[in-house]
DNA sequence: TTGAAAGCGCTAACAG
DNA sequence: CTGTTAGCGCTTTCAA
């Protein structure tokens, strides 16, 4: 504090300084102050500028320069009663999948003066109970959860928020619900897995296959996974073909593939001709320890992937996949959710299309 | 609300329900009512069970649990004047390599009861100002940047951030202030990217090459990418070597990289022997470009990336790369900052290590 | 061990 | 167009 360092906001030595609470921060009383009117102007001119008239804008404009003012968003939130937080729950955030789904809903709703908060999971419903329990703390406008499987008390918390208007929605999912389950029904915004699960095996079966194979996700809770393995399985087995389900080890996707490789190929007699997975991760590893095992992809084995992932179109034979509505997600969701909080209306359900995209590793037969 | 849902925390059709705001939520007066006791004792055992008496703490509790209390942080942080906020900044969240960092952060920071409100600035200086003052709002208790580039706006708040009492730590940067220039310094922790750049160069020249490129990123704001790019360019050329200074398509990475190594190879005379990236995507498109063109790496052309990310060490050659240490800067930067809020110190700075890992793509001579 | 009073910083409502 | 009054939900003194 020696030297004077261009400060313009809030140079610690103007007369401003001595004003400051024990926090150091500027509050609207200052700004009133060096203006000279009252706390209440400033805030009105901050909210609502044309309000205020032209030369007393003039001065409050000055004064908010001279002091580096920032609002308080806690007393702001506080006293006005309303929350801009959208609270968003997703497994994981390093997984560029929902990465891009977080940068769909921020697209869309920062334009609109929303702020996110955004907690990971790493799928456990337990930690996503306990991250609900602490994001409600900031009373957040809506709330966006990843999947339609909660813990029961996350459950609760949900259906209370939802009771209490603060709109719910469950994303990355989109499926009709249980006939013997009564559970409150939130809004889904996503896609059917079964149906993608079902595309899959169509899929294989359509290019001739008749003993399947589906690597799962090594991730216990990767509900929606295993719901399309499930559905992969019944879809392959109603049209007579064999069905393998091997869950793939933990640690490196990659490594995961390759390892699990060696088992497809091990595998019968009948021998798997066909394998479908949980995400391109793990089909992606499958595929370089095949081209290194000189196992020919697809001749002996073909191999679908889940998420056409950026590296699955680079390899050779390029991977087939399911392209997602990764971002669609999100802004579809932030859209949703606008109209909802907007006009006081439940937020809308949204089935987003997907796409199995045919490369060379299921090419032709 | 016509069917009693179980919904224990709070069912909208017990006697709670009257009691609350025109929000729908239960504060803790309506808790002090059911329980028998005034809002303070409440909010006493909620901070300090212990310090309530036991039968009181009982009442509590079931009060507690029959309303489905959930503090308001809002409030609980503006009348406590202490925020338990950390705001952090960086450049993008769907590229995994950030994305660690953030849940290193996490992982030191929420143990400690600290909340992470995390904004993406999309390497754009101007929106990293823009997100920095919504940030502010929340009166945070700690500031985390990228890097050590700002907009003259974005170091006045930060200097006055720190000025005020709140650390400010600058991640992935570590570098020694510039003589000329005259700026507040910020609790640097990251690595220093000049001396990435000369142990790159280091590497190839060591390997015999004399003809190098730089692959930069397509990025204009990625100021660590061409600073890297600077001091391996100078090391190369103290060295005796030419240097060609590409700057990477934007758009799909790996399609950055293939169409890159069309130039690369064309390059010359003097033919380019080797090349160095911004990152291990783009040295990766480049790599299987290299091998559907059959151009051998590393005999004609070694590649060397920064990053290793997953996919680096899975291809064929196995690529080169810098590991880097990209969960360490987060739990570094929770570590430093817990001990510097708890004990009102300043946030040490740290100087992490990082590793040139020697793979296929350089082997050799 | 519990309570009463006051206030965090800001914003509704109304009044002038 | 501007000011007054009251209060958001919680926590900090202090006192009982």
């Amino acid at each position: 504090m020696t030297q004077p360092l261009p400060l313009p906001p809030a140079d610690p030595a103007s007369p401003a300084r001595q004003a400051r609470r024990g926090h150091g921060r500027v509050t609207l009383k200052e700004v009133a102050l060096a203006a000279g009117v009252t706390p209440i102007t400033v805030s009105r001119f901050l909210r609502e500028p044309a309000v205020v008239a032209a030369e007393t804008a003039q001065r409050i404009r000055a004064a908010l320069a001279q002091t580096g003012y920032v609002p308080n968003k806690q007393a702001g939130l506080l006293a006005s009663g309303v929350s801009n937080v959208v609270a968003v729950l997703l497994p994981n955030l390093a997984n560029s999948i929902f990465a891009e789904t977080a940068q769909g809903l921020s697209d869309g709703l920062q334009a609109a003066g929303f702020e996110l908060l955004i907690a990971s999971t790493g799928y456990s419903l337990a930690r996503e109970e306990h991250q609900l329990r602490a994001l409600l703390g900031w009373h957040p406008a809506a709330l966006v959860v990843t999947g339609r499987r909660h813990s029961p008390g996350a459950l609760q918390l949900l259906a209370h928020a939802q009771a209490c208007g603060t709109p719910v929605i469950e994303i990355w999912d989109h499926h009709p619900p249980e006939p013997g389950q009564r559970r409150a029904s939130f809004t889904q915004i996503g896609f059917n897995h079964d149906e993608v699960g079902r595309a899959m095996a169509e899929h294989l079966l359509r290019a001739g296959h008749r003993v399947l194979a589906y690597v799962d996700s090594g991730i216990a809770e990767d509900y929606r996974a295993h719901e399309r393995g499930m559905a992969f399985a019944a879809a392959a087995q109603a049209a007579g073909a064999s069905v393998t389900v091997v869950r793939s080890p933990s640690g490196d996707a990659f490594d995961a593939g390759r390892q699990v490789l060696g088992d497809l190929v091990r595998a019968g007699p009948p021998a798997i001709t066909a394998a479908a997975f949980a995400n391109d991760h793990i089909a992606c590893g499958a595929m370089l320890e095949a081209v290194r095992r000189k196992v020919d992809v697809p001749g002996r084995l073909a191999l679908l992937g889940f998420g056409d992932f950026a590296i699955s179109r680079q390899l050779t034979p390029s991977m087939s996949s399911v392209q997602l509505p990764r971002h669609a997600i999100g802004t579809e969701t932030a859209r949703s959710l606008l109209d909802a909080l907007k006009h006081g209306v439940p937020a809308v359900p949204a089935c987003l299309p997907w796409a199995l995209v045919v490369r060379g590793s299921t090419a032709g037969r």
